[in-house]
Parts: C-alpha cells; structure tokens; sequence
DNA sequence: ACTAAAAATGAATGATCATTCATTCATTGC
DNA sequence: GCAATGAATGAATGATCATTCATTTTTAGT
C-alpha cells in the first residue's frame, strides 16, 4: 500500500481500480484536513476535493471513522518508508545514519506542511481516541528503537561519557515533534532549513567529535569509507 | 481573568456570578476535549459534564465558537502567568531563570494531561482557523521572547563560544512540546519527571559551565545569593 | 413580603451531516 | 456487439447538533 504517486491521468479515468480510488480519497482526505481541519472535514468535503461523487467513500471505505483511521495510516506508513529508506542509504557509519533520520524529518515528502496538519489533527484527537493512539504509539515505538540503536553506537564510537541512548534519542525525537508545531503555526519564523539547523545544532552540542553545526564531521574509521 | 480555584461551593449555588459561571464552563470544557476529543465535544457533553443545562452555554457564551476560543485563552493565560511567576521567583540567576522556566513547563498546573490534550486539539485545528492559530502564536511570542533573553544572559555568563540564543531556545522549547506530545500519546513511557530530567540534559550538554544533568550547579556571583 | 430583574431551564427548531440504495454508466469476456 | 459484472452516482433518510425562546426559578432592592 501507499505505492508511489499515481498517473493523474488513471485518477480521472470514469472507473479505477480499487487501489487507486483509495489512495485518491486519502490524498484528497490530506488536502480536506489540512485546510478545513478535522471538525470540518466531512464526507462531503472530502469526495467534492476528489472530484467525485458523495456515495464514493461509503463505497470504498465503508465509513468516514475507516477512511480517517486509514489515512494516518497512509501517512505513518509513508513516514516508515522514508526513514527505512534514509537509512539503508546511509552507510555504516553510526554519526552519519543518525543525521539521515533527522534529515528526513526535514523533507518532503514528510515534512510537508499539509501532512503535519494532519499528524497534528490525529493527534489531537488522541487522547479519546485508541485507535489513534496505537497507530501513532507504533510509529514511534519503531523509530525510536532503531535510534536508540543508532545513538548507541555513536556514544560508543565516541567514547562519549554520561550518555543516556534512550534519553538523546527522546529529546532529539522530541525536539523534531516541536519544530514541527512551530513550522505548522508559524511557518513565516520556522522553516525547513531553520528546523534542520536546530536539530544539528543539537547533534554538534551532543556529540562534538562527530558533528559540527554545518554536518557531519568526516571520520576516519575503516566502516567510514563511501 | 483565570482567578484560582473557585470555591466548590460556590459553584452548586443555583445561581452564580457570570465569572464563576464561565469558568466552570471552561473548565466543564476542558475536560470533555480531553475525554471525548474536539470533534466529539457537543454542548450537551460540556453543559453536562458541567451539571447544568443545555441553553447555559449560549447564555453565557452566545457560541460554541466562543466557549472553545474562550477554553484556549484560558489556558494560555494560566501558561503565561505560570511562567511569569516562576521566573519572578528566580531571583537574579541567568541559569535559575532558565531552569525555572523549563520546570513550569513539566509541573501542575500547566502540565496537566487534560490540558496537554486541550493544547494539541486546538493546535490540530489551528492551521485552519486563524483565531487559534494568533492565540497560540501570541503565547509563543511572549514565551520565547523571554526566553531568548534569559539564554543571552547565560551565554555572556558562561562565555560560551558559538552559541545562538535565538536558536537554543527555540531548540528547547520545541524539545518540551514534543515531550508533551509523547507525554500525551504514551503517558507509560514519559512522565513529566522524564521529561524534566531530558530537559536537563539537554541544559547541562548545552551549558556545561551552568547545569549538571541533576539540575543548577551553584555558583558564586554576586547575584547568585540566595 | 412583594416586585422587578436576572439567571437558568429544556423543549422545539432548523441546519448539517453520514449513510443508504435504486439507478446509471463503464468495462470485460465471449 | 451483447450480456454480465462492477463502479459510480446523487437524491432521500434519519440522526445529531447548535441555537432559540417561552417559561420557571432565584435573587436583590425596598
């Protein structure tokens, strides 16, 4: 699921696939919450920013609750590809691995201002909500235990002392979550760039003798090689 | 506005003063945001969970508009006024301004989690609605505009080099907003103890010369007295 | 105590919205 | 080209909800 954008010309096809309608009434599910909101984002919104007709979500998804539910997790699914992917191009070196995960936070597709809307709108509604809740508890479950493990190696390649894995990569994986509020609420003072150089500032403050506040620091260490 | 805790009973009286009327609205509001979520707040589960009746609202508020636009500034306002009295209380100290601010952020009654839930649910809807959006932008202003100026000073203190205040304090207080976040969506694995001491962390990487993971190192300037 | 004003109630109203389903339209296999 | 199947439509339905307002209850002034 969650394949790569799609032909626009299949879209407007009078009959699509299964697959292709879902994923276009997820799409157009992103662009309803993003500029209406959750609370006014309804079965009406969502099917006319399709370009289709009312009855087509009931259709397809049974009910507004399942297309909701599935479009966190279009954009949870999206986020563990993106950061998977970063990740298997990112080499053996732990330092530069630990800037691929930051750095996909700060680009799109993730980080694109209509997809933060609705990060931030589902969770908003976590609290009440278990589904939710799990499906955004997983996410994160699963990016941080794999920079738990990134961070670890770092601590450890660095020698670096007093270091708490689970604690860096908290703060850090923190620290993301609130640039993205502030590029949400206001994006005239918070910008991509802005968040990235935070967050490296960050990782240069942590572990100087793998980070500058530019990038990475070039290690000689044999697994350093390109 | 936002006095402190009216008087239980005051509050069963038949008839109340308008401010006391209003604010055991809010607070009626509060918690059904944060039990039912945003979408799921009707004026029958807020005039009920509040024990009075249906028209109530409108009375006091002429809107459901209103009440949540009236809910948010309450909050904010009880934010701003925490943290103004913790740094009135911080004495002269940079570095104990700075954790006093930080420490508002992880004690009652600002983080609460029926208001943590309350913050996100308007910051869900905020991209949306301008009104929100100024609100929220407002107590951000206020906030880090104090902030930048208590880490300005601790920088200059501690003559640390290459140091942006403008950018370690918007670094950590995006850091406690994500804590709040995790808080929020994962209370079993982030307590607002957690969330104090990877503050601290992040104070004592950051300026060494000031903080110890455990909190302030004490130091001997003049002002530092007690 | 009596009255005027204020506060609160809750049934009624009308608007909005999710869902249903009979019908129309397009595609596929023969 | 002709069924048969599947996709899409959009008007109708019933439920939910914010708001209104006529009535009732309480308080304050004298």
């Amino acid at each position: 699921m969650a394949r790569a954008a799609l032909k626009e010309e299949s879209m407007k096809k009078r009959t699509a696939s299964k697959e292709q309608r879902q994923e276009q009434l997820i799409l157009a599910t992103i662009r309803s919450v993003a500029s209406r909101g959750l609370s006014d984002t309804t079965m009406a919104t969502v099917s006319s920013e399709a370009g289709l007709s009312q009855g087509i979500i009931n259709l397809h998804f049974q009910s507004k609750e399942r297309l909701l539910v599935e479009t966190l997790r279009y954009i949870a699914d999206e986020y563990r590809q993106a950061w998977k992917k970063a990740l298997a191009g990112a080499g053996d070196s732990p330092a530069r691995q630990l800037a691929a995960l930051v750095l996909v936070d700060f680009r799109l597709p993730v980080c694109d201002r209509n997809k933060l809307a609705v990060w931030f709108a589902f969770w908003g509604e976590s609290k009440s909500r278990p589904t939710y809740r799990q499906i955004c508890a997983e996410r994160d479950r699963a990016y941080r235990q794999e920079m738990v493990q990134v961070v670890e190696s770092v601590i450890e390649e660095g020698a670096y002392e007093g270091m708490d894995a689970d604690s860096v990569a908290a703060g850090l994986s923190a620290m993301t979550a609130g640039l993205w509020l502030d590029m949400l609420t206001n994006p005239r003072s918070m910008s991509r760039q802005d968040g990235r150089e935070i967050c490296m500032q960050f990782l240069a403050t942590t572990f100087g003798r793998h980070f500058t506040p530019g990038g990475l620091i070039e290690t000689t260490t044999e697994s350093g090689r390109k």
